[in-house]
Parts: C-alpha cells; structure tokens; sequence
DNA sequence: CTGAAAGCGCTTACAG
DNA sequence: CTGAAAGCGCTTACAG
C-alpha cells in the first residue's frame, strides 16, 4: 500500500490539554506509576484538603475562599487533573449514562433501520443536551441472559429500549427493572415501563382521508406476513378506516407481500390480470419497502403510477425519495421520537415527585408525494 | 388518542429475573432501604467473608470450597444480586467499555451517514463478542472542551474516533490521550494513535482499469467543492490512474460538482453541448451522491446511462440500489472498518506487548453493476 | 480454604 | 472557610 498518500502529521495540534506541566515531582510521580492525577495529587501540591479540592472542582461557592479556589484550579490545570466518574457515580449512586438497547437485527445497511438510527440520533442529542452520557447495548439473538448483566450494572440509570419484536425476552425483566425503562416504538405497553411511539393509526387514517378526497373508491392494502406483529396495528387501521366508508366493489382487497416487498412481482402480476374497472385505484402498504418495491416494478408489468393506481407507503424512509415517482407516504419523527425517549428517562431522573411512567404517542407526517394523485377520470 | 389499540398487558412475562426472594429480611432490608443487593449482603446471609463471596462470584476455582460456592451462588440468585460494575471498574482501572467519538453532523437520514452507522454496527459487534461494551459520544460543533472530559473520565479504556474532518479540533488531543485512540476514515496518521481507513486508491485504480479494460477512452472526474479534503484522495487516485494512459483527446475532463450532487444537472447541460465524438465514455464520480444525481438526472437531458456514457459512483451506499441503471461503485466495508477499530483497541488492552500503534488499510470491493458498460461502438 | 484489611477516587455530612 | 472521616461496592494481596 506504498501509493496510499497519507499526510505523515497531524493537521491540527492544539496545545496540550493532559497531562500538564510535566515538570511537576507530582506528575512526574504519577506518570512513573501509570496512574492518573486525582484529587489527592492536588490537596498535597496545594496543601489543602481533599475536601476542599472537590468543593473546588465542584464550584461549591461559598465554602472556599477565592484565592484557595485559584490556586486549586491552576493546579488542577497544570497537572491536567481529570475527574474519574467512575469513583463519583459510584458515590453518588448514578452514573449521568443512559442506555439504549438495540435489537441485534440492527443491520445498518437495509432501509427499515432508519428507524433504530434516526431515532438513536435524537436520544444521543437530547442525552447530551442534558449532559448525560450514552451506552448502547445490542442485544444477541437468542438473547442471552448476560443481557441483564450488561444493562443491570450500575452503568446506567435508565434504559430506552428499541425492541421492534413484540416476543422480546427481556419485556419480564423491563416490568421489574428498578431503572426507569422507556419502551421505543413497539406495540406493548406496560403499566411498569414508560413507552414512546407513534400514531399509527391516526396518521393512516389522514392518509386514507387524503386519498379519499383525492377520489379513491377502490382501496387495497398491501401488507407483509400476519406474524410479524410490527405491522398489524397498521392493519387495523386501514380497515377501521376504510371500513366506514362507501367503496365501490365491496370490501377493498387486502393482499399479502412480505415487510421486504420481495413478493411485489406476484402482487402485480395479480394486479395486472384485473380490468382497469375492478382493479384498485389505489394501492396503501403497510411500509417504505413494500410500496416502493410495486412503484419500481410496475412499470415491467405495464401498470403506471399513478395512472393506473397510486401507491403509498408507511414510514418516511429515504428510500421513498429515490424512487420514480417518489413514494407519497408517513413519515415518522425518529429524532423526535428518540430525544421524547431521552427525556422522560431524564424526567423521571431528576424529578421524583413527577409521574414515573409516561407514554407518549407523537404523531407522524403525512408526505404527498407523487406516487399519490386522483384516480384516472375521478370526478373529486 | 384514545382509538389507538394496544394490547394491555405484555405478550411475555419471565419469571422474575431480579428482585429475588422478596421475602428474605435481607431483600428487604435492601429494598426498603432503597439499595441494591451488595456482597456484603451475601456474605452476611450465607456467613461467610466478601472475600469468599468475591471469589465465588469471579470464578475463583481452589480458592472456596464446593459447598461454599453452591451456598454463595445460591443466595445471589436468590436475592437477585446484581455486580456493580462501577465498583469493579474502580479498583481494576478498567471500565471495559469501549468508546465511540462520532461528529455531530451524524444526521442519519443522509446517504453519507451509512458510514457511520455501517462503522457503529461492525463495532458494536465486535466490541460485544469480547465482552466490551460501549459508549457513544457526540461531538458537537463547534466542539467544545467538554469533550475531553467526556472521553477521558476513567469511563472508557479506549476511543474509535470516527472523525471525517481532517481539521477536527481533537487532533491535539488524540496525540496525547493517555487511552489508547483510533482514528477511522480519516486521512490524518499520527504515530500516536491508530488508524483504520479504507484504500481508495487501490480501488479507484481497479476501477478505472475495468473501465479501460471495457474500452473507455475519454475518462471525466466529477468531484465535490475542493475545500473539503475528504474527496483528495480520490482526485489524487483519479489522476495518478488515469494519468499514464493513452486516453482520446488529451487530459481527463475534471468536473466540480458538489458533495451532495446538487449541481448534477448543470454537469449535465455542459455534458449534452459537447458532441458525442467528444464526450466522455465514462464519468468517474467522486462518491455515490454524484454518481445517482447524475444518473437519475442524465435524462432530462436527453443522455442515456450507459449508452450515452457510463456512470461510476464511490462508497457502495444504498442509493445505489434504488437507482436505475442501478450504480457501479465502490464498496467500503463499512462493518469491518468498524470491527477492526474495535479489534485493535482491544488488541492494545489486553497485549501489552503487542505494538500499541496499529495501521489498518481495508481494501474496497468493486460492485459492477449496469451504469458501468463499454462504450457505444468500442472495440475493446 | 477463609477472612481482615487496604484501597480504587471520589462526595458528603459533620465538626470545628 | 477548612479538614478528618466515613463510605460508595467492589477486588486483591496477604496472612492465617
């Protein structure tokens, strides 16, 4: 790799911010035994006590005199002292770290983890907003028992929990966890852990409303396999929603694809044998992947969108803005979704009088896109 | 928000994993008392010293009798004793727990931030295979010194810097952090700290002889704004590779887009002015943002990819997927990038003898797919 | 095989 | 305004 051009030195070098006057006997000493400046290191170089060092440290005001405030400061300074945290959460019995759980199918790469990473985006800023710190625990599958160990150490005072899978093992442990637990964007709820999620089904109820005004009459849900639960509250609510409302044809059609869109090829070839009277005039799935899988491969089967019907998803993904045309769909607020999570831990942290447990439910963002428009020959 | 149907109770409860026999007068001492279960706790219980407790609990084979450890483990289990990991940390001086520097501009909804998050997930599993856990922490911009306090208070034994600015004002620090730090996917090598990056230039040198080796002969770079030095060292690799061939009318055409390809489309009208004798075959882009503008945009112009020209991206990232032609680029191995930087820090930890620095160049895999084909009328 | 004791690096009543 | 002391919950020589 002898063509790699690398720069040999740093661009950047700002003075030294550890490690302080090296000149120092008490550095020196320090450095020779491997160990860290501590409080200790400065009450001996000051000639202060330990105390009045950490109410230094801490701008405890009032409780020391101004200039032993500056000598210990300066000492602090020069010697390039760096609290441990682990020796004060230990004694303040909280560690100002908040944990996240990720599910180990947190595989980056696929689409549908916008959401455990848009949603991580908006804890870790509201976390650090906060001053809190942030760990991340994946958790195996099968999800071992170790699980609990790593969550349950005195590392952090409260977890946010993005378990997708409704059969999640630790949903026993969340109820009797003596941290504050916040559930993220899945169906459960609990009387014992807080949960933050989204309005499905008022958002889908928009969407549909939209479509309808729009001039939709033949409405056919495109979903994934019924095991999954992740989808099924969507489902409810494109029949709630349609349900009360004068379709023509009857009952709209609701067909089965899979959460990847995979099986979109055989939804369309079904799709294509209907006359263009009975066929729907539009298509609502149950997520990003299975709309924009039918939006790209309509065209092979000589379908149109949205002249021949419009498609629309759920989710909000970026795939939906790489489509031709882009995907008309829900977009859920993740950050909004992660930093609520952050908060309410932070809530229930630092206010004990407040209600422990809170469930928010935040609402999403209808997109009209241009996958979605009237019906050919409607007469909205 | 009263329609939202949940399902009321949790699909699965385990038998109690904490909290143990709550009627032991020593849970609920603890309990009543607000505190956790400690060895002492045990050692009280079952009258023995927290040593043996302590020995028991670590595995300490030889040093306690069979009878003592089934005693000890018993009555942890049975009072749900949870080890403070705090504690532990203190006196071994290490936290095992690994850290992850990530720059605030991690907005996860861009394409460009699968690096980070394709990094994050190699890490994460990697730092979890050898029982490391992990910490995420954002530097906000403009950063502040917090930071440091943040990175270096005893909580972290090692950093993964995931800093794409090569004027990261941490660059200072990195050089004297007395915790072993790796720098990932930055251009700067500092012969204090480690690096894995991944070789663009190698690859960008495979592809351009594919691309030769299709029968192009008019080669045009499209690159970003030259302030940011993170695309160099592909301008650099573009012109060391295509540089000593004989290409068709002299010099490679080098093209200024922007990062994000938002000048795709005035490329693009230069583009459809020059003549088809004097276009170029092929069009190497910078990243794959340009690349799927370009592609997505050649139409409205009246070019076709890749009759008109072929189109090559770099990165690999998922809008390449979801393009028509669909792009040929460069893979980075996003997760391995991250796993590697695990390794070596933890490599650094537990081989003391092993070198502390550690260069890591990961090799790119070309992804050749249909914007990349021979030119109309080559004779290769 | 077992335990008393020191100590990790802090914070926090409390006494002066 | 200052400091001696206890203690957070562990681990680790060390002595028995």
């Amino acid at each position: 790799m002898v063509h790699k051009r690398k720069s040999n030195s740093l661009s950047t070098v700002s003075a030294n911010p550890v490690g302080g006057d090296a000149s120092s006997p008490t550095t020196r000493r320090a450095k020779a035994a491997g160990r860290s400046i501590t409080v200790k290191d400065i009450a001996a170089e000051v000639g202060v006590s330990i105390t009045t060092v950490s109410n230094v440290l801490l701008g405890k005001e009032g409780t020391y005199s101004p200039e032993t405030g500056e000598k210990v400061k300066e000492c602090a300074r020069r010697l390039g002292y760096r609290r441990n945290n682990l020796a004060r959460s230990l004694v303040r019995q909280r560690s100002q770290t908040l944990g996240v759980l990720l599910e180990e199918r947190f595989n980056f790469s696929h689409p549908e983890n916008q959401y455990f990473v848009g949603v991580l985006q908006g804890f870790l800023q509201e976390a650090a907003r906060r001053r809190y710190q942030v760990k991340i625990v994946m958790q195996a599958n099968p999800p071992s028992d170790e699980i609990i160990s790593a969550v349950d150490d005195a590392s952090i005072d409260g977890l946010a929990a993005v378990v997708l899978s409704p059969d999640n093992a630790l949903f026993g442990w969340f109820d009797h966890a003596r941290l504050p637990v916040v559930l993220v964007g899945c169906e459960t709820r609990s009387p014992k852990a807080s949960s933050v999620d989204v309005d499905d089904y008022e958002s889908l109820g928009e969407l549909i409303e939209q479509a309808w005004s729009l001039g939709h009459r033949r409405f056919a849900l495109v979903t994934g396999e019924n095991e999954h639960g992740a989808l099924s509250e969507r489902e409810r609510a494109f029949s709630a929603h349609v349900g009360g409302r004068r379709l023509d044809g009857g009952a709209p059609l609701v067909l089965r694809c899979d959460m990847e869109g995979h099986k979109a090829d055989e939804i369309l070839r079904e799709l294509a044998k209907l006359s263009a009277a009975k066929r729907p005039t539009i298509l609502v799935c149950a997520n990003d992947l299975i709309a924009v899988s039918i939006v790209r491969q309509a065209s092979a089967h000589g379908l149109r969108v949205p002249e021949d019907f419009s498609v629309t998803g759920f989710d909000g993904f970026a795939v939906g803005d790489w489509c031709t045309p882009r995907l008309a769909t829900v977009r859920q607020p993740l950050s909004r979704i992660g930093a609520k999570a952050a908060e309410i831990l932070i809530e229930s942290l630092e206010n004990p009088g407040a209600a422990p447990i809170q469930h928010a439910v935040l609402p999403g963002r209808l997109l009209l896109r241009e996958s979605l428009a009237a019906p050919s020959g409607a007469s909205a």
